[in-house]
DNA sequence: TGTACATCAGTGAACGCGCGTTCACTGATGTAC
DNA sequence: TGTACATCAGTGAACGCGCGTTCACTGATGTAC
């Protein structure tokens, strides 16, 4: 990062991060290439040395926000131990502290109007996100007799549902859902919905 | 709306209306002033005598958005009547439609980055939205016990998260979260939410 | 170790574009008498 | 009913701007001998 000259050493990456931090403070509207390059202290024109436009570096960020938001949950959910409920409460809080602390990344993903389809690469990092949540789920869902016991997939969308809603409503702007933080919301609302699957008990 | 001249008659109206469509199939990037006012028939500098902006435009889109939401929410919770229960449950598939019906509001109102506090009249009429949402809730949690009854500011925060996440991951483009349709997702997650509440019995 | 040369990551100027906004204006409408 | 005039909703040209993208180029780096 030091080695600044003609050649800038790894403007890739010093672009994404760019891309990242103007995300974060503009909002994907908000974002421009040519001022990602100024950023990163470069041409806009060097952009095109290593992304093919605009979508491409966005989608990229996006990619690598798949990737950490995998391992944070995989990291989270830790096989399921020391028991598939606590497990899976610290999946749901790595969800909002992934949001919390890759603001960026987490627009890139979702709000910036890049499908997850746009590129096998895209594609498979969303998809291993997406494994890992419904993964939690299924092992999470085994505890209910099975007569009762609703599909994994539509718990897993239920639980991706309120995260998602939690964040874009009361994590943005300070006050959104006061007196509560998005860490209450989400824990609290998360209770009562496993409290309904009776996977707590009904009086806690 | 045919008398059309020189003067347009109700331009400032066609013009909402025309920002609507943009925003609903460009997203709220995708819209510009120039544009709307084409599609209206008429000179981008004859949007000035209506609005202050374009940011003014979209605030007279959401602050609509805010009226018909309210006004919807308010016909479906219907003063609870025939009962908390299933006047919250009409309430909440009636979030959903109207996500359907008026996309545009919908964008305009949650995902334009237009702050309800940006005028007394948009912050009243998002007020009113709102209020109508916390009074169901307070109805609904009345009928749990007092001693393991929630605030029912959580609860209405818990049910806008789950709403407004299952319109942004679910509701946008088809087959999101096949083989489920948003409407089922909110049904069955809210049913198993009220059942943690202990408004529904925990077998059904 | 020194030189010639291929590779390649950057420059900088230029492009066409659509944007939001302003301004002096003009044509249509509505009102007073 | 007819005329004079004020009001006002539109025009159209212009502005400065930043955008994404292209192009021929050049300077630095790394490799072969």
């Amino acid at each position: 990062m030091e080695k600044r000259g003609y050649h800038h050493g790894n403007l890739r990456q010093a672009l994404i991060e760019a891309a990242l931090r103007l995300i974060e403070k503009n909002g994907p509207t908000g974002f421009s290439l040519s001022e990602a390059a100024k950023d990163a202290g470069v041409t806009p024109a060097a952009v095109y040395r290593h992304f093919a436009g605009r979508e491409d570096l966005i989608a990229e960020c996006a990619r690598q926000g798949y990737q950490i938001f995998a391992d944070l949950m995989e990291h989270a959910w830790n096989g399921g131990a020391p028991s598939a409920l606590a497990a899976f409460g610290a999946t749901g809080r790595a969800y909002l502290a992934f949001a919390r602390r890759f603001p960026g990344h987490y627009v890139a993903m979702f709000e910036s109007g890049i499908s997850p389809n746009r590129s096998p690469d895209l594609a498979a990092a969303a998809g291993r996100a997406e494994q890992v949540i419904l993964n939690a789920t299924e092992a999470l869902t085994r505890h209910i007799p099975e007569a009762r016991r609703p599909p994994p997939r539509m718990v897993a969308a239920h639980i991706r549902a309120m995260s998602h809603g939690v964040v874009e409503l009361y994590a943005r702007a300070p006050g959104g859902a006061a007196p509560y933080t998005p860490e209450d919301l989400l824990e609290s609302g998360m209770g009562i919905y496993l409290r309904g699957l009776g996977l707590l008990p009904p009086d806690t």
